[in-house]
DNA sequence: ACAGGGTCTGCAGATACACA
DNA sequence: TGTGTATCTGCAGACCCTGT
């Protein structure tokens, strides 16, 4: 049982006009999800993605974004100048993704448990967190600024009116207050170790330190009964 | 109805190589 | 150099058959 996406690509299907079930045949795939994680942060050359989903085979690369370009949930684009070659980047469907995947990445952290050896935390991931335990409710009416620095990594969290803005590298304007998280050489940078560093108050703070207390409300991991 | 075993298929991963 | 493609191996899971 198999149905064609395009001209060259076959999958399996599951026969079910179910709409999880489409899903699931355009994104379900290893690493889909994950490819299109990374370029919800920003466009990427195949061999920046190569690097940010460190494991991936080439092969498993090429043809998940062969296929989720068929999909046209990714197109290629002709890097701006004065790079050369393209960049992948998410298409307007493509985008419309990003709801499904913060909520499926905020079920995801409450059953996060313990980091196993081996694991690893990637930038986009840091920021997809961000925006994934980003409580909305908490947020309202609220405009702050902050610039999260964990070992060589730089996130920033911008909150103007209640809406958020999250990326990598510092914040567009000067952050209201910058966090710098100090982590043990073997402990994992996992959004649950830097909680809990600013917590425990082990954390450098540059700027407006009441708002420490503002980022732990509005950044929550929620908890499920 | 269910369990166990054998076979087949598709996928992941590693590696080498091609091409613009 | 960047962006893939080709090929091979090993493995997991789906499927089928048979026995209880």
């Amino acid at each position: 049982m198999q149905a064609c996406y395009g001209s060259a690509v076959k999958r399996r299907d599951f026969g079910q006009y179910c709409g999880l079930a489409r899903a699931l045949e355009l994104v379900g795939e290893r690493w889909a999800l994950l490819i299109v994680r990374n370029l919800i942060v920003r466009p990427r050359r195949y061999t920046e993605l190569q690097t940010g989903l460190a494991g991936i085979p080439t092969n498993v690369l090429a043809t998940r974004l062969k296929e989720l370009e068929q999909a046209g949930i990714v197109e290629r684009q002709v890097a701006p100048a004065p790079a050369r070659g393209v960049v992948y980047a998410l298409t307007a469907v493509g985008r419309s993704l990003e709801p499904a995947l913060l909520s499926l990445a905020r079920w995801g952290a409450t059953q996060l448990g313990e980091p196993q050896k081996g694991d690893v935390v990637t930038p986009e991931g840091m920021v997809l967190n961000l925006r994934a335990v980003f409580q909305s409710a908490e947020a309202a009416g609220l405009t702050a600024s902050w610039e999260i620095h964990v070992r060589d990594v730089v996130v920033h969290a911008v909150v103007t009116d209640g809406a958020l803005l999250t990326g990598l590298g510092p914040a567009p304007v000067g952050p209201d207050l910058t966090i710098t998280v100090e982590l043990d050489d073997d402990e994992l940078a996992s959004y649950r170790a830097i909680v809990s560093s600013m917590r425990d108050g082990t954390v450098e703070l540059a700027g407006d330190r009441k708002l420490l207390g503002t980022f732990l409300r509005v950044f929550t991991v929620p908890r499920v009964a």
